[in-house]
DNA sequence: TCAAAAGTGTTCACCGTACACCCATGG
DNA sequence: CCATGGGTGTACGGTGAACACTTTTGA
């Protein structure tokens, strides 16, 4: 007779992930969602989700779910929390993991999966979704919120190259609120972490503006000498 | 024929709760492990934990974990993160979310069940524990920290009635730093949610240190106010 | 030439931090 | 009377916030 214990008497649930996807374009900070093609509540919006294998993590999970959407891979992604209400899926009893996903709507090396009927949404103008999904986008948003104001993953929602103006937008859309130009440009120079182009864009002025880009290989050496980003 | 799709093809899982629990004392903050009495890694110590079943929530889990433990209700308990490395659990394949708890060990209305074989241990000196254990309570640390910078939530760990000096060492313990005396009054005092009791507390001094209490019902009426607790 | 966005520094108030001495009391 | 922990206030520097004008250039 073995000692090991087995867990054979043990509950088996479904888990699934849901993934908050933002993206950032002119417009602001938005979120991807799809249409539910099938009962119940067929029609109605809905995160990105899918369900766990037994042979995969979450973060997989998470990353195969995003992949089936998006075709991308290497995105960022980052755990926010479980949920686990009992009649959260009227379907069956399902505890889900959601995640939040950053990425950058204006590289075209994407195109969203047709059979989801996805489209973006700015954050006041979303639908209501399923089950518990706008308590995961609330929490997955003010994670965001905390998470950027300390590291510099807000570049992960704009293109390599993307103006001051665009950046100061970013966080204003992110923070939801107004922030001073000169203050905002003072505190970016001040960390270093920036590498002005040569480059401008004309598209929003006559004058033009400087591109910059995100220099991480100084962010990394600045981090082992123990800097901290914050904002 | 139904419209509704079934999840009848899907994986199901087994789901754990493990919580890291925290206490305090004069030696300062202290987790609690239990000593496994079966096979695999008989002997080792481990979080408490147990499996989610059908019909709870993962809140409620983890408070029955608790409840089994220590014989305690309504303590201060939040969610960490979840955890899903395919060989975590050798035995089965299992998800894991953690949770931490603070229990004020110095109240005399709890007695450890003896069958889990607990025991408390420092920080600094507990035991490497089984599975990703460690990651757990060292995320749970990083959370507690942060969270008691930002909520009253190191009360949880206090007696009711409690001397300055012992909130002193309690946020030491929890920030792992040393702290100055009179800036740490001043903080604590600017904020205006302590009772200054009559009673003085003399085993620890001659003079006597003045005994206080938080004033849950002022702190709640700040917080409606707008008042952000901030040390 | 003018409209529209880009770019640029300084001042001030407040907060966080450093710091040292007297008090009360039991033994 | 003295050793031990308790209790108290101020000064300084640095950081965060407020604030306005000049530049560029395409139309």
């Amino acid at each position: 007779m073995s000692l090991i214990r087995h867990y054979n008497s043990e509950d088996k649930v479904l888990v699934a992930v849901d993934s908050v996807i933002f993206g950032f374009d002119r417009e602001g900070l938005k979120i991807l969602l799809i249409k539910r093609d099938f009962e119940p509540q067929k029609g109605a919006w809905s995160l990105m989700g899918g369900f766990l294998k037994k042979n995969e993590t979450l973060d997989q999970a998470a990353n195969r779910v995003l992949h089936e959407l998006t075709g991308l891979d290497s995105i960022y992604m980052e755990q926010v929390s479980s949920y686990s209400e009992l009649g959260r899926d009227p379907v069956e009893r399902t505890i889900s993991v959601a995640f939040f996903a950053l990425i950058n709507i204006a590289q075209h090396d994407f195109k969203l999966n047709k059979a989801h009927h996805a489209q973006w949404f700015s954050l006041s103008q979303a639908p209501t979704p399923i089950f518990d999904h706008q308590q995961m986008i609330a929490e997955a948003l003010e994670r965001l919120k905390r998470k950027a104001l300390t590291n510099p993953i807000g570049f992960e929602l704009l293109p390599e190259k993307f103006t001051m103006r665009q950046l100061q937008d970013l966080y204003e859309s992110i923070l939801n609120e107004k922030l001073d130009k000169r203050n905002f440009i003072n505190k970016i120079n001040a960390l270093e972490i920036l590498i002005r182009l040569e480059e401008k864009d004309k598209t929003t002025s006559k004058k033009g503006a400087f591109l910059y880009k995100f220099d991480e290989e100084k962010y990394n050496q600045k981090i082992d000498e123990g800097f901290n980003f914050k904002l």
